[in-house]
DNA sequence: CAAAAAGTGGGAAAAAGTGGGAGCTTTTGG
DNA sequence: CCAAAAGCTCCCACTTTTTCCCACTTTTTG
């Protein structure tokens, strides 16, 4: 599966509209059509932009969630709620509706951020406090998330 | 797996492009394929060159990891932050993007240093200090990170 | 000392980024 | 239910930045 690459800097114009770096919407377009979905982030005031087709993926996870289970079904509905689809347009451009410019605090400086398979957009300002945590706490992360990973089985 | 050797001194131009010594543009050839990915350094004002193959290999662990627990998905973003694709011209110079030379403080005087699979971006008045710290600590770093490995059985 | 390699600098073409108008759609408020 | 306003889309044109290429200077090597 092909993964997004990079962190850009970019900025919105007056009408809300996104200007993707030129070398995102190349990496865009090898994921195989034009639309792309956009939602809130579950943990951070941020969006996430995911391709439609790793969308569908997530969302066929999700449906095989008992919703007669209270708490799955309402996890469904908050982790799909606010969620539209784009496309740039033949400018590179993403429209990005008032209530998620809201939701995320965009103003004018944005920060892309790619996540594998999704990519995080952020107002610049809250992007830089949430990385200028303290380097004790990214430590201690490293060591909690990655302490388990094996470096030994490289397989080339 | 390759890795790089040796520190040198080297400068950016006005149009932020640095130069790389040849020695090093060599021993980049030999990494299979020319793009780079360029990002901040987490504990220290620098930046970082992967070769491309070794950063896929990298991030291909940290796709494994579950991002609807919130400390991976945190994890993720530091420690990708920054990241830029690069690759040498045509002369053997880097393009750095603005953000990062600021990030590390770049101005003319650069010091290159590698690091094993990678190799660091210092300013060369920065690195200087860095350097300058004290022996006893040093020392007491080699113990704490060399002390336990064992050296007798090295295989090939 | 000559020739080759390494390092520097700059200009022009191409790409990326920016802004705005016109018209259609949706929302809001009376 | 209608009118006005706001939101959004599509399109075109202009400005800025980046990239690519070429040529010159300096250093190294035999």
């Amino acid at each position: 599966m092909k993964n997004f690459i990079g962190t850009y800097e970019c900025r919105i114009d007056d009408k809300g509209r996104l200007k993707l770096p030129s070398s995102l919407v190349k990496q865009m377009g090898d994921f195989g059509g034009d639309s792309f979905v956009i939602k809130r982030a579950v943990f951070q005031p941020c969006l996430e932009v995911y391709p439609m087709k790793g969308w569908e993926q997530l969302m066929n996870k999700l449906n095989g969630l008992n919703r007669f289970i209270k708490k799955n079904a309402d996890f469904i509905r908050m982790f799909t709620a606010g969620v539209k689809i784009v496309e740039p347009d033949n400018a590179g451009r993403l429209q990005i509706s008032k209530d998620l410019t809201h939701f995320a605090n965009l103003r004018k400086e944005i920060v892309i951020t790619s996540a594998g398979e999704l990519f995080e957009i952020w107002d610049k300002e809250a992007y830089e406090k949430v990385i200028a945590t303290s380097e004790e706490e990214f430590a201690k992360l490293a060591e909690e998330v990655m302490g388990d990973i094996n470096f030994e089985e490289e397989e080339q």
